[in-house]
DNA sequence: AACAAAAGTGCACTTCACGCAACAACGACT
DNA sequence: AGTCGTTGTTGCGTGAAGTGCACTTTTGTT
């Protein structure tokens, strides 16, 4: 009995004829003629080693061998057609998971909007949000850990992974109402070095800018405090112990309320945000979706 | 999308491709040539139109949808290798349903042992006896109920049927020790018509043999009682209240105690029990391995 | 920098499947 | 009972699809 060589077409022409009835109609509904169709029964049960179908040139009848067949080739059919659909819906991203990497103030800021739109168009995906800083963020995505991730646009950034910039963040000094910042104008980035700098931590991305700015400016950053969070940031400058300097994406992070924020006249540096995916590497087509998606949505201001 | 045309091999290049990861050892896996393999993966992949894997000369990875994609054919290969099991089992007698219609006597006194037999060889198969009259045992066969059928071989029982015979069943006279049959002899069917009879009823096989005797000694039968089962003709014979004339396969239905048996000189009628089953139509694979185990057991006596 | 290994491609060949036409057999209708 | 139509099967020719070999190209390694 030879199993191996039963392919699909052996499974549909069982079921067509068992359903038709007729080699005529059978082949009919399979889009060929009956003479191929009887050989390929023929060829079938001689593989098999067995007599599907009781035949005379006037009648067909089932055997209960052809019926047990049948019952297997419809379950193979089944599957087959399930499968693929399966298949198809995934690839049309109407289903499977999606895993986004981003930088905190990304994912707070930016993707909330993003995710809302991508989960109405796409409600069969499972999003999962990895929020990390920039370091870990490429790390995710060269592991295949999260299919894309929201970096900061930084040299070696680009140099391992596929870059696609979105918008530029442009840092704001933040500070209390009653600091340093007080006057409603813009600031020289050296006047705000003489003011007390609540920095973020290095291996943040917004350090990372920060100190590359310093360094163009010839300067060096001397920070009061080094936080690792953006809340915290935002705490210690509403305590009023000194002032920072954030992308304005970063700002729906912190409560405002009580904190103003003023523009950087000559800081220069800005933080390109931009969609990084694995260089050579296809994308799964949730991630290719939610691509589209974010160029479509317009982020450039 | 062409699903349609997917075929198993593509199933099976799919997830030998994944297993091994590179063409050259998938393409060995699969018994050809490592460019053949190369063709198949990209024709289906434009079919598809989805890349699944994504390579250069010296590398392969499996994309996300590749993965989605080998999920689907593993399941798909699974089922077709269960299936396909399942089938080969159905085939070689390891499981399936056999349904044997037979007379009352034959299922009551020759049924046991070969079903006992059987179910030790084949003890997946599910077994069901049919006991029914002679017509019905016909009819059950014909149209489908069961497999195979026990019963007498008269004329209409071979023109509508394939009948193969297995051993003649002669008729014996059973009386009452107190009765017309005390004598320890062989008695002769005119006889054995003188006294009080005890028949069964009309549409058995027994007493369709019995009549077809009578008529061939140009005598006619008057049955003092007439009866449906063989039991209750037993115990009309145990309660000494006539004689009658039965097959000696259905003694071991009788509760022969309380009775005796006599040889007919020349009753001549036998009884040819025989194998019936549908002219023209292939046995399921239990029923022709229980016709194989009935030829093999050598009933013919 | 040169070599080796691996995937892709052009080309020729084989094999497989298909349709058409002829044939055989069975059933229905007169 | 005879005839005709229908249906499954088979012989044959054709076309497409698949396969292997040899070669190219690219990439990782020594």
């Amino acid at each position: 009995m030879e199993l191996t060589n039963t392919t699909l077409s052996d499974f549909r022409a069982v079921m067509a004829l068992i359903d038709a009835g007729t080699f005529r109609g059978a082949a009919e509904r399979l889009g060929l003629s009956p003479s191929a169709l009887s050989r390929q029964i023929t060829g079938l049960e001689t593989r098999l080693g067995v007599r599907l179908f009781d035949r005379d040139t006037r009648n067909v009848h089932t055997t209960a061998s052809g019926e047990a067949f049948g019952r297997v080739a419809r379950r193979m059919l089944y599957t087959v057609e399930d499968g693929m659909a399966e298949f198809e819906a995934y690839v049309s991203s109407r289903q499977g998971r999606l895993t986004i990497a981003g930088l905190p103030s990304v994912t707070a800021g930016l993707l909330p909007r993003l995710i809302g739109a991508f989960s109405v168009e796409h409600p069969g995906i499972d999003l999962r949000i990895l929020d990390a800083l920039s370091g870990s963020v490429l790390e995710a995505v060269e592991s295949g850990i999260a299919d894309l991730g929201f970096a900061a646009g930084t040299v070696s950034t680009r140099s391992r992974m596929h870059f696609e910039p979105l918008f530029d963040d442009e840092f704001v000094a933040i500070g209390h109402p009653d600091g340093p910042l007080a006057e409603n104008r813009g600031y020289a980035w050296a006047e705000i070095l003489e003011m007390p700098i609540i920095a973020m931590a290095e291996g943040t991305s917004v350090r990372e800018l920060i100190d590359g700015a310093c360094l163009r400016h010839g300067t060096s950053l001397s920070p009061r405090f080094e936080v690792a969070h953006l809340a915290t940031a935002g705490a210690l400058v509403s305590a009023a112990l000194g002032v920072t300097a954030l992308p304005t994406m970063t700002l729906p992070v912190l409560n405002m309320a009580s904190l103003i924020q003023r523009p950087i006249t000559d800081f220069g540096a800005k933080r390109r945000i931009g969609l990084v995916r694995r260089t050579g590497r296809t994308l799964s087509p949730p991630a290719a979706a939610f691509t589209e998606l974010v160029k479509r949505s317009r982020l450039v201001r």
